[in-house]
DNA sequence: CATGAATGAGGGTTCATTCAT
DNA sequence: GATGAATGAACCCTCATTCAT
């Protein structure tokens, strides 16, 4: 019972490693303090990880695990539109309320030193998780519920970007960003383009015009471009 | 005299922290190392700044005006609306050519621990720069070739959230988001929807109808946001 | 059953103590690398030893083992002169040809920390190779192919004194001394002063004389030595 | 005063770790037991020298001046000869009055592990030192006290072999090499050889013959080596 | 204004060893 | 007989900082 199985240490490793990174930033999460967080001795820890970089990427794959399951798939709408309205809620009450200590890690590995790769490792998963987005906007696009000349992934990589935004203005100490409710301005704008003709159709038949209009508009999508 | 000869060493100072910065990260600006790449000794550091966080906090500073040098005072387009798609362009050509080194410091202090404050000394500074962006806005509405009901400060989070996004996945190696065009598509819908009726009369009788549509239109304008 | 299991593993062990000990040095030969060599875990090895410092010891008898097999019994020429000029052709080859691995740990114990009683443990091993090669001269005298009044132990020594400055020197770089023919001609001259009377009779009968002349030589053999 | 030169306390750091060596080995000479042994801190050793490493080559540095100045100019006899007696009975001397402390490093360096570059560091060292002797053998040449066929080089390597057969026996506890006279016995053979016609002609006539009999002797001198 | 010398604290990591299983 | 988990002690080294010069 005292010991214990190196799954469940390795677990209990990366949880630690992100709460600590949460408190202290990466710089701060040092293997003791890491290893005091998990209740083990700082030797422990070199039992399930070979080096500190690798503990901190194991944290990042959990941390990435942790946000498919709590962001991602913790949303169930059946209606997409919906369910997206729903991520970006969720998203920026974890940003507001505090409780979205994921984000520290997340940029803290962004600003690791170029050399050491742990950017590009981001950056696989990263795309994964704007891929995800895409799958579900795709989804819609099967559902009939979003236009089926919709550029899913464009989507999704603009709706990261609000995403993103919000955790930098956070990280900033610029909640204002969130709170005045500046980026769901953004997201509804993003969001309300999606709608297919026949999804509409019974709410507002203004938006197959506008839609057109908008198609049409040289100054919205520039020949160039 | 003395003060003088005092100022450029401090100058000296913050440039080669930002330099340090910006190959090593925060983490790896050392005293050693930054003094070493002004020409200095460590233990001078000291005579012009108290603390290393001091002299980070003034390297900072000193990164904030380099960028409203060199990207927004860099563009002179009389016409706001050029001008600011110039920012974006020369935004994006950093990025993709590598030249924006300063991007390395951003992020390396939005990743600074917590306790150091330095993230918050930054949202001083970011804050400033999206109230310069919202400037240039206001000064279109001014001009007339912006339609004077637009929020200006929205429109600067809104590009800021773009910019910092092309940020974000050059560190990951994500460069896709500028080469692929999707980050000129978005600043493209966000500057298309600005200009005024009267600035675009000449260009587009379409607009006028589009942007009332727009605005009647609950999916993109939802009642409850 | 399970005791010849133990001794293979006791075995298994000081090989690979030896194998890592060459490779890496005494300092480096830490009890997971060994394990490792040995295919065992590290905890396993204290079931055979009960101290790093016991199965150095044991890897050490081990060794002395191999060298006599490999050195002194591996000579089986009939004539005793021949046989010591052959072991030292092969301790020779075996240094120019880099296949003395044993080399590496004999100096490595031998450079071990005064406190840890290695040096004299490996001094007791030493003192019966020189013995054994002692044993070799006394058969030699018993042939009648050794002068009787040859003080065995005495060129003992000194073939040991040529024999680990052949070490000494490949182990700095300096193989000149093996290869240039220095150490050959020094065993030359030690082997040729070893011929009994009867034996060299037939060969060169100024022998005899020349060894009157240097026993009675007061350069060579000073009064007060 | 409580600051010193730079070069002073390098002295002071190599002079220690040599103490250390002695006393605790290469692997008992840590940073923190140098530092406390020349009165600094640990800290304070990498002001003098960028690792470890660098201070134990600079100690070794430091051991072959002391050997020279020891040993090999510590000795001011006239005669080539009485002179590489008295540096043979030095050496002895140190090695059994245990004031040979700098033994213990040289073994240690000659056992450091292969790729450390360490061994060959030493052999170019003791290479110089070979070359010192075989300079004082050459000095006697030409002061007409050594025979000026004499091959001076193989001269010095045979004393150098006798003397670092010392140095192990006596790490391995066996100083009955030196204590019994043995390693004296084959410095005379080797000493008592060189001594030119002349200047032998006052001691003993016998040397001429003795010395062209060992010249012709085949087996002295065997016609293949 | 600048520096060389110095340091306490702490960094990540490896060590030989133990013990429950 | 073997192992996986665990650890206290120690390793080399770097840090930001101070102070006499």
């Amino acid at each position: 019972m005292s010991r214990q199985t190196s799954k469940e240490t390795k677990q209990r490793l990366t949880r630690a490693t992100l709460e600590v990174v949460a408190k202290e930033g990466v710089e701060g999460a040092t293997t003791s303090r890491i290893a005091e967080a998990a209740g083990l001795s700082p030797a422990a820890l070199y039992k399930h990880f070979a080096t500190r970089r690798d503990l901190l990427l194991a944290a990042l794959d959990d941390l990435y695990d942790i946000i498919h399951k709590e962001v991602l798939e913790a949303t169930s709408e059946s209606d997409v539109l919906e369910r997206l309205r729903s991520i970006g809620r969720l998203h920026s009450d974890l940003i507001v309320s505090g409780r979205g200590s994921f984000i520290y890690p997340l940029f803290e590995f962004l600003a690791a030193p170029p050399e050491s790769g742990l950017r590009e490792a981001q950056g696989v998963r990263q795309l994964q998780m704007i891929q995800a987005v895409a799958a579900i906007v795709e989804e819609g696009k099967a559902q009939g519920s979003i236009a089926p000349d919709t550029d899913a992934e464009q989507v999704a990589w603009q709706l990261h970007a609000v995403w993103w935004a919000e955790d930098i203005s956070h990280l900033m100490g610029l909640d204002q960003f969130v709170t005045a409710g500046r980026s769901s301005t953004i997201i509804n704008n993003i969001l309300g383009r999606l709608p297919s003709r026949m999804a509409s159709a019974g709410q507002d038949e203004d938006l197959a015009k506008l839609r057109k209009l908008l198609d049409a508009c040289p100054l919205v999508n520039p020949p160039e471009a």
